[in-house]
DNA sequence: GGCAACTTGATTGTGCACAACTGAGTTGAT
DNA sequence: ATCAACTCAGTTGTGCACAATCAAGTTGCC
C-alpha cells in the first residue's frame, strides 16, 4: 500500500528531476524539454502533421498547439495547412530549425552521463516504464 | 544516443499515463494528484511547515503555495503561522482533510493493479529510479 | 447530391512546475 | 546591541498538460 505509493511518487520525481536537467543542458539553445522532443521528430521527418506529432509524443493539441507557436515565433519551424487536406496543419524545419540540430547532437551524450546509468540498465528500466505505460494507459481508458 | 532520448521520453510518458489513472481515481474525491501527495503527508504526521512540505515532495513554494490554498478553499485543511517561528506557516488537517483519509485509503490498491507490475519487479523498478533521481539531482546543480 | 458522423486543429479554463524576486522574520558574528 | 547574511513563504511570469468545447473540413451512406 504504501509501497506503490512510493512508486508514483518516484516516477513522478524521476520525470522532474530529468526534467531539471534538460533545463540546464537547453538552455543554451533556448529549447524547453517538450520543444526539444518536438524538434528531435521534426529533424527525423518533415512535414508532420499536428496529429502526428501528437501520437508521436502523446500530447494533446491543446499542450502542441501553443508549443509550435512558439517555436514557429522563434524562427526554428513553419506551420501551414495542407493542401491535400485543409483539416491538416503541416509543421516543417526552416533552415535555422533544421541547422539547430548541430549543436543538439551533444545533448543525449550528456544526458545519459547524467543518468548514471550503464546501458544494461537503461535498456531494461526502459522496457520496464514501457510496459507500466502501456498497462496504465489500457487502465485509464 | 537514440537510447538514452527514448528512456528520458519513457519516464516522462510513464508519468503522465500515471497521471491519468490518478485523475480517474481522484475524481472524486475532488483532489488531484499533487493535492493528494500533500494529503498523504499530512495523514501521517501534523502540522508540518510549508517547507517540510516541500522537501517531501520536492516541490518549491511557488507550486504548493496555490495548492494549499485550494486545499484550504475545499476545506481539507487550515494553514497559520507559527508562533515559534514566525516565518513558518503551519499546516494542518481540519476534520474533513482528517475524515477524506478513509475514502483514500481503496486508491493505492488499485493504482498498483493497473500498473500491471508484480511486487518485485516494482521495488526493483522503485530502486532504480531512486538512484537515477539522485543521480539527476546531482548533475543538475 | 445531400446530410450525418467523424476528423483535425484551435481555444478556453484549470492546475502543476520552476525561476526570479520580494519582504518579513531570524540568527550569528563581532 | 547591531547589522549583514540567511531562511521562509508568497508573488509574478512563463510554459507544460489535459478536459471540454468549437468550427471547419472530409467521408460515407443512402
Amino acid at each position: 500500500m504504501l509501497l506503490e505509493n512510493q512508486l508514483c511518487f518516484d516516477v513522478h520525481a524521476a520525470s522532474r528531476a530529468l526534467d531539471g536537467v534538460y533545463r540546464k543542458e537547453l538552455r543554451e539553445l533556448d529549447l524547453t524539454y517538450p520543444q526539444y522532443l518536438a524538434m528531435m521528430v521534426l529533424w527525423e521527418r518533415q512535414p508532420v502533421t499536428v496529429k502526428e506529432l501528437g501520437v508521436a509524443l502523446r500530447l494533446d493539441s491543446g499542450t502542441l498547439s501553443p508549443l509550435l507557436k512558439r517555436l514557429e515565433a522563434a524562427g526554428l519551424v513553419r506551420r501551414e495547412r495542407s493542401a491535400a487536406d485543409e483539416r491538416s496543419v503541416l509543421v516543417r524545419l526552416t533552415p535555422e530549425g533544421a541547422g539547430l540540430r548541430r549543436r543538439a547532437l551533444e545533448v543525449p551524450a550528456r544526458i545519459f552521463e547524467a543518468t548514471g546509468l550503464d546501458p544494461a540498465e537503461a535498456i531494461e528500466l526502459q522496457g520496464t516504464l514501457r510496459r507500466l505505460t502501456a498497462a496504465l494507459d489500457e487502465a485509464s481508458r
